[in-house]
Order: structure tokens, then C-alpha cells, then sequence
DNA sequence: TCAATATATGAATAAGTATTCATATGATAA
DNA sequence: TTATCATATGAATACTTATTCATATATTGA
């Protein structure tokens, strides 16, 4: 296996890494968050959000597509705690969850020397 | 489409939205980056790699699965900027491109409410 | 050079996920 | 209540992505 030259540094970090190791489940929950915020499709929704609440309606002018995919899509986004829904008349307004979410997004996009 | 009860706030809004649309390819930079990040197999390499550089096969003990599966994770991570490596003899030491990654997933631990 | 070890990779299959289509639900106004 | 508009959803298909298996490449020591 690691017959390897850093033995002495690599085996303690190894050893760390092991016991440090978060448990399934919360490897799941971070995989199902960064999972819904990694489409394109879903990844525009956000953009559009971060700009203030939205009904589907104006979603789906913002980001093109069809009404089912969009609300598909918001489905998800929804389930992961990403966003919320709020009923209003005949219309349904989503926005977004939290703060955390637009600071991920910047600090990704600060990652990938991009001005959005 | 939206004869939306909030038109003259969404309306604006729906407008700045568009306005403010990252184009495909910046979309597209940002989806692979998060997707990189979001299988469960690879989170766990990046959580291991947070305690310091490994080489591959102390990567493969700490996060279990195969060699090989391990080893095209790492090149997808490779190429998605996330993960740099740095061949060591016989071994090829892996470490985190950069800090905004653990950043990144350290922020996402908080907006999950979960203290890794 | 040969054997042994560590890592990488192409191709096939398996698994997972998005999109579409048809239709259902919920709300409003007439 | 009925017609209409906005949104949601189940099921099928199309698409994307991961994993496996076999094998290739690279490095070191004998």
C-alpha cells in the first residue's frame, strides 16, 4: 500500500484524517447541499434569487426553461434548505433560505477568480 | 406567465435577475466546482486532505474504497482546481489547492448546523 | 535490466439524475 | 360552480457520472 517516503509526516496525518472523519450521514447532508447547488440550471435560480424574491413565474423568465423543470428544480433546492417557499395568492414566491448560501456562492466564485 | 400580485417589487426584481445572469460559461465553471465537491466519495477526500498532504495510498486507508476509484476521483479534483499534487519518488503526495475550498466547506458545515 | 511498488487510465457497465410530458392541485374571479 | 391561471408532481426516457476491471506508466532497488 504506502510504502512511502514521508512515512514519519504522512503516517500521523493519516491517523488524524482517520479519526477525524465525519460519520455518513453528515457526509450525505454536505453532499446533498453542495449536490443542489451544482446544476447549471439550479446554480441560475440562485443567481436570480440573490437579487430578492421571486414567483416561479418570474423564475422561469429569468432562467429559461420550462415551468416543470423550474419548479422540479426549485423542489430540490427547497428539500436541501436552500430555499423557501412562501404561498402568495395564486402565486408561490421562493427565496432564498439563508445567507450562508449567496457567501458559499461568492467564496466559490472568489475561488474561481470570477467578478459575479 | 405571471400576473404575479407582487408586480411592481418582482418585476424589478425579475429584471436585475436577467440583467445580472452570469453567462453559460461562468454558470458552467461554478457547476463543475461544486459538483467536484459533491459526491460523498470525494468530500471524504477533502475532509482527509484537510489534515495535510497524503499520498494516495495513505488517501485510500483513511477513505476506504479502491485504488482505482480513489485515483480517478483525485484526477477529477485535480481538474477541477480543488485538489494540487506533487509527485514524491514512487508516490504522488496530494494537498488542497487552495484554503477557500476548506472555507467553502466550512461554511456549508455551518449553514447544515453540523460541527465538523 | 528485471522485479516490485505506487499510481493512473481507457473502456464497459452500473448507478444516479435531469428533463419531458401529461396531468393534478390550488387559488381567483366571473 | 365553472373557467382560468399558477404551480406541482408521477412516470418514462434521456443523459450524465461513478465504479469496476484490466492494464499501462513511472519510480526505485537489486
Amino acid at each position: 500500500m504506502s510504502g512511502c517516503g514521508h512515512e514519519q509526516e504522512h503516517a500521523l496525518t493519516a491517523r488524524s484524517a482517520r479519526e477525524n472523519m465525519p460519520g455518513e450521514e453528515e457526509v450525505a447532508r454536505v453532499s446533498a447541499l453542495f449536490k443542489a447547488i451544482s446544476e447549471p440550471a439550479r446554480l441560475k435560480i440562485l443567481f436570480a434569487l440573490r437579487q430578492g424574491e421571486l414567483c416561479v413565474g418570474h423564475i422561469v423568465e429569468a432562467v429559461g426553461g420550462t415551468q416543470s423543470a423550474v419548479s422540479h428544480q426549485l423542489r430540490i433546492m427547497k428539500a436541501a434548505g436552500i430555499v423557501k417557499a412562501r404561498r402568495d395568492g395564486q402565486n408561490v414566491a421562493y427565496s432564498l433560505a439563508d445567507s450562508h448560501v449567496v457567501a458559499v456562492l461568492e467564496l466559490a466564485c472568489t475561488h474561481l477568480h470570477c467578478k459575479i
